[in-house]
RNA sequence: GUCCCAGUAGCUCAGCAGGAUAGAGCAACAGCCUUCUAAGCUGUGGGUCGCAGGUUCGAAUCCUGCCUGGGACGCCA
């Protein structure tokens, strides 16, 4: 627990002892004591509603319970300088500036551990996302995804949760069959052949490259021989040319998997018959028009689904019971799968299936990741997956670079639709808010150089009492929410907080930095303080940009 | 027809585990570089929080209905 929640813990008691002290509520009545900080900086830096919470349990005038309050409040023990009550009952707390010189000793000797905490209690979570069909290139909407679940991933890491990140590979499915013609039709091509795509081929430049790569190996060797071996051969190789792809690109973006999960091992290991067999057993199958059918009706779905087809094979859905109940019997807390908005249609039997399965459905959660518009020359950017035309991650990596992308993808809500302009993220001006940042990060770093070149000592002694200037003060509250900002991200699952705080942090920077010279041949005392200040500054800055997966210059 | 997401400043979006006068960036306008990086700072203007009801001491936030935009509704994956 860091200072700035040890302060809000204590004044908690302290209000909760008030209220019982003053005979409000019992202490079965009470409720739970919130603090919230005010946006506005003459409310406070604590302001409590209980006394308006109490009004209807007390039975009196909110604004006189808050007297009561404050006149039962033991204001030495909570380092209270100063209490007001205003508007309709709102009771708020002016704290002693001392509690946050704690803060930055705490940075400094914490480094890049400082935001983490164990909120998390060491829950184990296990995310699964982008797990895009080996068939092609990632496109701009599973780099959003890829952003998305990394990012959520480090967020929880660093609130103390276990995390593992996996992705799913559909290698079983009808489209590995689709996978192996188009190879063939673009290998046949590439030799000069006139042959058409088949029907639902992938018309992406990846698997042209594929074919030529095929080309240069085996030259026309492939285009005698038996068509059907020739189909089996092309399957194979297209899936582990577009899986290394695929993990070479993401790895470029960085981010990393620790399991890549085979949708075939479930075929190998019987996964599919046990699933099936449990839901048998369970209750939820029935047989009708030739098909095997899952009631998931029964679980809040507005219709069954077909398991086994008519012709013997199985639905997308089968394999991906199994795969769940294989996720679910690792033995996870939680289980989060990143979904494109796409597929939101397919949680309420996914969810059905996890009941059948026999665990209740809170285990599994769903993160709907948006559409991602693109912006070029300000006219949208329409996609075609009949052409294979569209933006793909590997594009966006070399036009607009990775700490662009990275962050201009987390700025948002995931369940917010996503603009993402193109000119706007690859131009390096005051537009693009990961320049804004980054160069908050590279300011400090240039003044402590500088600092050294003068002969300051900046590893020496410092006094943070000395940090009393308006936008110190704002700066070191700031720098006191880090941990706090994590847990509430890891939490409530929304990383974009991690930017907007980095974003704010930086505009503290900024503005202290155009207010208040750091290096003063004149004032020692003030500047050790201050280079304390900007190093705690610079490694806070620099733990978030890791947790979006951003870099942190030295200079610009 | 059913379901999901969104609707907040001119534009792009935060805020939505109910709280005080609704925020940020961009755009507009006016200032700030002999001084640690001007990719920066300071200030001004800008709002019926889609609409209508309801719950509440209090609603952008919760509930219901409607409107608009996007998406999904396969024995495809």
């Amino acid at each position: 627990m860091n200072v700035l929640e040890q302060t809000e813990e204590t004044l908690k008691q302290e209000i909760k002892a008030a209220v019982l002290g003053a005979k409000l509520a019992t202490e079965e009545e009470l409720p739970a004591v919130a603090l919230d900080k005010p946006k506005d900086k003459s409310h406070g830096d604590f302001a409590s509603n209980i006394a308006m919470q109490l009004a209807r349990i007390a039975k009196k005038a909110p604004r006189q319970i808050a007297d009561d309050i404050v006149a039962n409040l033991d204001q030495s023990k909570a380092s209270i300088e100063k209490v007001e009550i205003a508007g309709p009952g709102f009771i708020n707390f002016f704290m002693k500036n001392d509690f946050l010189g704690e803060i930055i000793p705490t940075i400094l000797e914490a480094k890049e551990e400082y935001g983490k905490t164990d909120a998390g209690k060491g829950k184990s979570v296990q995310v699964e996302f982008v797990s895009v069909n080996p068939t092609g290139d990632l496109h701009l909407g599973h780099a959003r995804g890829a952003a998305f679940g990394d990012v959520l991933c480090n967020v929880l890491d660093a609130a103390g949760y276990k995390v593992e990140r996996e992705y799913y590979i559909n290698d079983a499915g009808n489209q590995i069959g689709n996978l192996g013609l188009s190879v063939e039709a673009r290998y046949l091509q590439a030799l000069g052949q006139d042959v058409e795509m088949p029907e639902d081929g992938y018309h992406g430049q990846a698997i042209i490259d594929i074919a030529n790569a095929l080309v240069t190996e085996y030259g026309d060797e492939w285009a005698e021989k038996d068509k059907e071996e020739r189909i089996e051969f092309f399957k194979e190789y297209g899936l582990k040319a577009s899986l290394a792809n695929i993990e070479k690109d993401l790895e470029e973006f960085g981010v990393h998997f620790d399991n890549w999960f085979s949708e075939r091992s479930l075929y190998h290991d019987d996964k599919i018959t046990d699933a099936l067999e449990t839901l048998k057993k369970g209750n939820h199958i029935y047989e009708q028009d030739g098909a095997t059918w899952f009631k998931t009706t029964d679980l809040g779905d507005d219709k069954d689904r077909v398991l086994i087809k008519k012709d013997g094979s199985y639905t997308y859905f089968t394999p991906d019971i199994a795969y769940h109940k294989d996720k679910l019997d690792r033995g996870f807390d939680k289980i989060i799968n990143v979904w494109g908005a796409d597929h939101h249609g397919y949680i309420p039997r996914m969810r059905a299936a996890i009941q059948a399965l026999g665990y209740p459905a809170e285990k599994m959660e769903v993160k709907i990741i948006q559409m991602v518009n693109l912006f070029e020359g300000g006219e949208k950017v329409r996609m075609s997956k009949r052409t294979g035309k569209a933006v793909s991650l590997r594009d966006l990596m070399e036009e607009v670079g990775v700490d662009a992308t990275r962050y201009t993808f987390i700025t948002r809500s995931n369940d917010s639709q996503l603009d993402f302009d193109m000119d706007l993220a690859k131009s390096q001006t005051n537009e693009n808010p990961v320049y804004y940042v980054q160069y908050a990060h590279a300011r400090i770093c240039t003044m402590l150089e500088q600092a050294k070149n003068k002969g300051f000592d900046i590893e020496g002694a410092y006094d943070v009492s000395r940090l009393t200037a308006e936008k110190e003060v704002d700066l070191l509250k700031k720098l006191g929410e880090f941990p706090k900002m994590i847990a509430e991200a890891a939490e409530m699952e929304t990383p974009h907080k991690v930017t907007q705080y980095v974003y704010n942090l930086a505009t503290l920077l900024h503005s202290f930095y155009n207010a208040e010279k750091v290096l003063d041949q004149d004032n020692q005392e003030q500047t050790s303080a201050r280079i304390a200040l900007m190093k705690a500054v610079r490694i806070t800055i620099e733990n978030a940009l890791q947790l979006i997966g951003v870099s942190a210059p030295e200079k610009m």
